[in-house]
RNA sequence: GGGUCGGUAGCUCAAUGGUAGAGCAGCGUCCUUUUAAGUCGUUGGUUCUGGGUUCGAGUCCCAGCCGACCCA
């Protein structure tokens, strides 16, 4: 057989495209046609009443997963969004012909449909038997192997399609994202916030602090930078009158790509009027928990990294910065904050810690420096952080009783963070004051708009971000935010095969 | 950016410096209730790329590409 070099056995791309061209010379093409169904698997097999075999007829389709022949009688599994469903394949009711052509011409990886009734397998599985069957899509390429799936990490990610078909897990979890998204909206909706879309091309890229990608407009002979943060411009629509806005959107971020960063992810921003970071406590909580009640259906979700179990149900912990910082440097650090000893004390605390200090490090970074290394990765259960330094966001409001410290709360979980909100800044001279302190040399990256916006009077608000992506990685247990990711972000290059 | 590990058949993986193999998938048989179905036979390789060492390289050395993990 080998000495024949038309054999093509060895070629399953080759073997496929030969049953592909033999069912078009005998005047069939697979790609033109097309199947009537009536439900998913799912709901197809939940119409099936115990002991009344043959009672129920449905037409279902999806892609052929397992090909078990044993002569004359053959049991596959399709595949649909909402899972397998095994089809029985009889010569008996097909027919000599039929049969054949079922036998010869399917292949795994194939997308079928079928018309037949359900009955219950001797070993209790739920299957249609055939009566009828088409081929809606020929698969030129095999697939992967069924019992291992795809385990090749690069191949998941830019193969994602063969992923979800070859791994139940993949395909659950990337299925839960969706859903969670669906609940935060659904929340959000509940509670009277309006979904908005602002730009993603801007021409300052403001609101946070992070390295934008720059892109170029031909028309308007402009660079643009992609946005790092939703903030400002959904700041303007409270002062337009919007009372309750939130938006759902990608911003990019031109930064290093790890387990916990993707350059492109996906953030909440949602601003209430005459609210305050008290008030998004209790927004986050009520997020949290409509998830848990309507999506993953319980309120304790494993951490994969520390083993405990994250519970989301009951008082969330509250603790102020200071005192947490405190406690890691093992005294009182903060009594000395508005003292000359206090950069000289930070650093002696960090180093003590094991810590590396840059030198360039202004004082409030070092400090947060122990906060990042040593306070956050500890804080697995749900907990507000409150009254941080002012350095560390220049849009919040100042805190009453000490200038130093803003009303704000940073919610960590799992050691990550997951939620920043803050009672929001809307004294304009104010906020051009912090603007300013912050850009120093670099004016021109200060956003002059949205300070005029502010001049013209924005309502009083409580604003809030939640990184999805983060939110989906503890929900789901997963380990790394490729793996809430459809499509994450690699170096370019081709798939093999 | 640095360190460690990896890249071999469509997929999952083997292979002391000495003829590149297995399972699944494919191809050809047998088999009319299977569950990673079973059975007999069988095809299939630019060992990531490019150099080098060697009588001989998947294996050793150098450079590069892609990925994973850790660190910055």
């Amino acid at each position: 057989m080998s000495d024949n070099p038309q054999d093509i056995s060895h070629d399953q791309h080759a073997v496929r495209r030969a049953k592909l061209a033999e069912m078009r010379a005998a005047g069939f093409d697979p790609f033109r046609a097309n199947v009537a169904t009536t439900h998913f698997s799912a709901e197809a097999k939940a119409l099936y009443v115990d002991g009344q075999d043959y009672a129920v007829n449905v037409t279902v389709a999806g892609r052929l997963v397992t090909f078990r022949v044993q002569g004359g009688s053959s049991f596959v599994k399709i595949q649909d969004q909402q899972g397998p469903i095994q089809l029985y394949f009889k010569k008996d009711v097909l027919g000599e012909e039929r049969y054949g052509i079922f036998k010869k011409q399917l292949d795994l990886g194939d997308i079928i449909g079928v018309n037949g009734a359900l009955f219950k397998t001797k070993t209790g599985e739920i299957t249609v038997r055939v009566d009828a069957f088409t081929l809606v899509s020929k698969a030129l390429r095999p697939l992967p192997e069924k019992f291992h799936g795809l385990t090749d990490p690069e191949a998941i990610y830019r193969q994602r399609y063969l992923d979800l078909i070859m791994n139940a897990e993949s395909r659950a979890r990337l299925m839960l994202r969706s859903r969670i998204v669906s609940s935060v909206r659904a929340t959000l909706a509940a509670r009277k916030f309006i979904e908005v879309e602002t730009p993603v091309l801007e021409g300052v890229a403001g609101g946070a602090a992070a390295r934008p990608f720059v892109t170029h407009h031909n028309a308007l002979g402009a660079d643009f930078y992609l946005r790092i943060a939703l903030e400002l411009r959904l700041k303007r629509l409270l002062v337009g009158g919007y009372d309750r806005v939130f938006e759902i959107g990608r911003i990019f971020r031109n930064e290093g790509v790890s387990r916990k960063h993707n350059p492109e992810f996906t953030m909440l921003e949602v601003y209430q009027a005459y609210s305050d970071f008290r008030g998004m406590m209790d927004l986050l909580k009520g997020i949290f928990a409509d998830i848990c009640t309507n999506v993953i259906g319980t309120h304790e979700v494993k951490h994969a990294a520390s083993g405990q179990t994250i519970n989301f149900a009951g008082e969330w912990r509250e603790a102020r910065y200071f005192d947490l910082i405190d406690e890691a440097a093992g005294f009182k650090l903060s009594a000395l904050r508005n003292t000359p000893d206090y950069r000289a004390k930070a650093i002696e605390a960090a180093q003590k810690l094991g810590l590396e200090i840059h030198a360039g490090w202004e004082t409030h970074e070092v400090v947060n420096e122990i906060f990042g290394k040593k306070i956050e990765p500890t804080l697995i259960q749900p907990t507000f952080v409150t009254h941080l330094p002012k350095e560390l966001c220049p849009l919040a409001k100042l805190n009453a009783e000490d200038p130093g410290l803003i009303d704000v709360f940073e919610c960590i979980i799992g050691g990550m963070e997951v939620a920043p909100a803050y009672s929001e800044q809307n004294d304009p001279d104010v906020q051009r004051q912090m603007f300013e302190a912050q850009a120093g040399e670099e004016k021109q990256n200060i956003d002059q708009d949205f300070l005029l916006a502010l001049e013209h009077g924005m309502p009083p608000a409580g604003g809030m971000g939640v990184g999805i992506d983060r939110l989906c990685i503890l929900l789901t247990g997963a380990e790394s935010i490729r793996d809430v990711i459809l499509f994450p972000q690699l170096r370019p290059g081709e798939s093999k095969g």
